[in-house]
DNA sequence: TCCGTAATTTAACGATCGTTCGAGTTGCCG
DNA sequence: CGGCAACTCGAACGATCGTTAAATTACGGA
């Protein structure tokens, strides 16, 4: 069976919203893209506003998800952790396209009232990130001397994937994520030491 | 004397750009920021479109003015180049927020007709990264495994600026064009050798 | 069967958009 | 002074925008 309306209407939206912009994005074309008649939209959403929301909703409900799922599966090293945290954005950014360019860009175009909120869980991915740099740094294994400054780089590394990864490309995404986690170790200068769990206390 | 009519409508036509994004942007508030009428400001430019293309045309000339500058400057020593291009680029992000922003999202909003002039360019600025760090690997002083993707990352960095980098912020712009290029040499594992000119053939 | 709710339709509203027109003003050059 | 070009203006055009209203169909439970 066909995906309902409501997933249309979101995929269609994704869609146009992500190769026109917000602004420059006709609600009666998503409309169209989804199958339906233009009053038919305003049944499920009750405006345009509403439907950006949600995809931002949706995309981040997703993101953090993936996220968990793979924090899930690594111990409390740094390393680990931030090889984690770097694998799921780069996978999400190459796996969501049109999520992760609307993600990217269209933060400028939430009404005032949301856009508390979704900084909120913005500065929440971006801590995912910063605790394991810091924990990293703090635990000696980590030697880059500016930890804000490569956070900032590796997260611009995997965010990037969505401006210039094609699914048909040279470069197969499993390989893409470990070229990605090596290069986010170099960045933090990560020196593996003999025992972890040993070195607290 | 205050800037004349071009001036002010293309300083204009750069924060409505930037802030609302082209397809959001109303011509009408460009000249009504810039302190004309609607109908001068087509005496200067024949439409929207001619707006953008002007702004982002004067955006790459004043950027790769910026890099032949810094690249005059130094030798033909691969790292002393990415250096340069890195500190150039971080440089110009930080000291021209709005037609960064511009230059980084509203290629999709460009005619069709404009689009391969300004894909040319854009090439040829990845290019200046490509070279330095290819010259580099060549060499054996760059011991990266990943070329490409250290290329992408460093770029990604430098672009990322314009998205978070506000001139009032704690961080100085020469610390950062600093730590910039310290993080991008870490990012290539530049291994420095001991005569650079004695190793050439 | 009847009722109520969801789902979908066509039509239209007011607003704003990019663009064009025609006339008016300014200022320089002969 | 006359005239031409650069410049500026208010008003309007047609199109499209987001949104709303009224009316009709589909359908599941009492």
């Amino acid at each position: 069976m066909r995906p309902s309306g409501q997933d249309a209407l979101l995929e269609a939206a994704r869609q146009e919203f992500s190769e026109q912009g917000f602004g420059s994005a006709s609600i009666r074309a998503i409309a169209q893209r989804a199958g339906m008649s233009l009053s038919a939209m305003y049944h499920y959403y009750s405006g345009k506003q509403e439907l950006l929301h949600a995809i931002l909703d949706e995309s981040l409900d997703t993101y953090f998800a993936s996220c968990a799922r793979a924090l899930a599966q690594v111990g409390e090293e740094p390393a680990d952790r931030l090889s984690a945290v770097v694998a799921a954005t780069t996978r999400f950014r190459a796996e969501h396209l049109a999520r992760s360019n609307i993600l990217l860009s269209e933060e400028r175009s939430l009404a005032p009232e949301r856009l508390a909120s979704y900084s909120s869980r913005h500065a929440e991915a971006t801590n995912l990130f910063r605790h394991a740099i810091d924990a990293g740094v703090a635990a000696g294994i980590f030697l880059t001397p500016y930890p804000d400054e490569s956070r900032r780089a590796v997260i611009a590394m995997c965010n990037a994937v969505a401006q210039w990864f094609r699914p048909d490309g040279p470069l197969s995404l499993d390989e893409l994520v470990d070229r990605h986690v090596a290069i986010a170790l170099t960045i933090v200068e990560y020196r593996p030491q003999r025992s972890w769990s040993a070195g607290r206390g």
